[in-house]
DNA sequence: CCGGTTGTTCAGCG
DNA sequence: GCGCTGAACAACCG
C-alpha cells in the first residue's frame, strides 16, 4: 500500500477522531488493553505509515504488500486489529503495528512526506545529491528522501519524465534531477485522485504494461538497483543517462 | 491452481 | 560495526 492509499485511509476514519475506543480486539500481539477506553486525538500519516495518535503515546500502522482494512465492513479473516467506537469500526488486516511511547509529532519529518503541506522539494534535492551514486529507481522507493512513494509510483515517474530506472543520481542532466523531484509528488497526487474514483489501474502508462503505449515497442520487466524491485521499462521512450 | 508481488525488518555472514 | 543477502511474513489477483 503506498502513500496515497494511507490518506486516503486517514480521511476515511475522520469520523472517529475525538471518539473514545469502546472495545479492542484481533490477533495482534500488542498490548490491546492500553488501548481500551482511550480517546482517539487525531489521525495522521507519514509516507505509508497511518498513525492513530491517544494522549501520550500512538499506534503506528504498516500495511507492507499485503495489508488491507475495512471501515464498518468485516472481512472473513481474524482482524489483527479492531477498534470499535459509538460510530463505527475500523478493522485492519495483515498488518504491522506498533505502539510508540512518544507524541507523533516528534519522531517524524513530515518534510519528506510527498503528500505532506510541508513537501520540500529543496530537502529532497539535498538527499539526492548526498546519494549521488544511487540508482535513480532506489532513491525514490528512499522513505528518508521520498516517503509515501511506492513501486507503482517510482515505474509511472520515471516513465513520465522519460529516465531509465538504472540511471544513477549523478548523471541525471539537472533538468531531470528537478522532474523527479516534481513528479514524485504530482504523480502521488494524481495516484491519490483516480484512487478515490477507483480508475487508478486504468491510468496506469507503464506498470504491468506489455508495450509502450506511446512507441508500441515492447515494455522491458527488469529487476533493478539494490533493491531488485521490478522496473517496467521502454528502452526507446526512457533514456539510461 | 499456481506464480508473483502496491514492503519492511532482521538474522547471518564475511 | 559495516554492507550484503536471503528469509520471513502474508493475502489477493490473474
Amino acid at each position: 500500500m503506498e502513500g496515497p492509499s494511507i490518506v486516503i485511509l486517514r480521511e476515511q476514519a475522520q469520523p472517529f477522531e475525538g471518539k473514545p475506543v469502546l472495545r479492542v480486539q484481533g490477533n495482534s500481539k500488542i498490548d490491546q488493553q492500553r488501548i481500551s477506553n482511550q480517546h482517539v486525538m487525531k489521525f495522521k500519516s507519514w509516507g505509508k505509515h497511518f498513525l492513530i495518535g491517544f494522549s501520550g503515546f500512538y499506534l503506528r500502522v504498516h500495511f507492507l504488500m499485503f495489508g488491507s482494512y475495512r471501515i464498518n465492513e468485516t472481512k472473513q479473516a481474524t482482524p489483527r486489529l479492531s477498534l470499535q467506537f459509538d460510530n463505527g469500526e475500523i478493522n485492519l488486516y495483515s498488518c504491522g503495528l506498533k505502539l510508540v511511547d512518544e507524541e507523533m509529532d516528534k519522531g517524524y519529518d513530515w518534510d519528506v512526506d510527498v503528500l505532506s503541506e510541508t513537501w520540500k522539494p529543496l530537502k529532497a534535492k539535498k538527499a539526492l545529491q548526498k546519494n549521488a551514486s544511487t540508482m535513480v529507481c532506489d532513491a525514490l522507493l528512499d522513505q528518508d528522501i521520498f516517503a509515501g512513494v511506492g513501486n507503482i509510483i517510482k515505474n509511472e515517474v520515471l516513465y513520465r519524465i522519460k529516465v531509465h530506472p538504472e540511471t544513477k543520481i549523478e548523471s541525471l542532466p539537472p533538468a531531470k534531477l528537478n522532474a523527479l523531484i516534481r513528479e514524485a509528488r504530482n504523480y502521488s497526487f494524481d495516484f491519490y485522485h483516480w484512487k478515490k474514483k477507483f480508475e487508478l489501474k486504468k491510468h496506469w502508462l507503464i506498470y504491468n504494461k506489455k508495450k509502450c503505449l506511446s512507441c508500441k515497442l515492447p515494455v522491458h520487466k527488469i529487476y533493478s538497483g539494490n533493491l531488485k524491485r521490478r522496473s517496467f521499462v521502454c528502452n526507446a521512450c526512457q533514456r539510461l543517462y
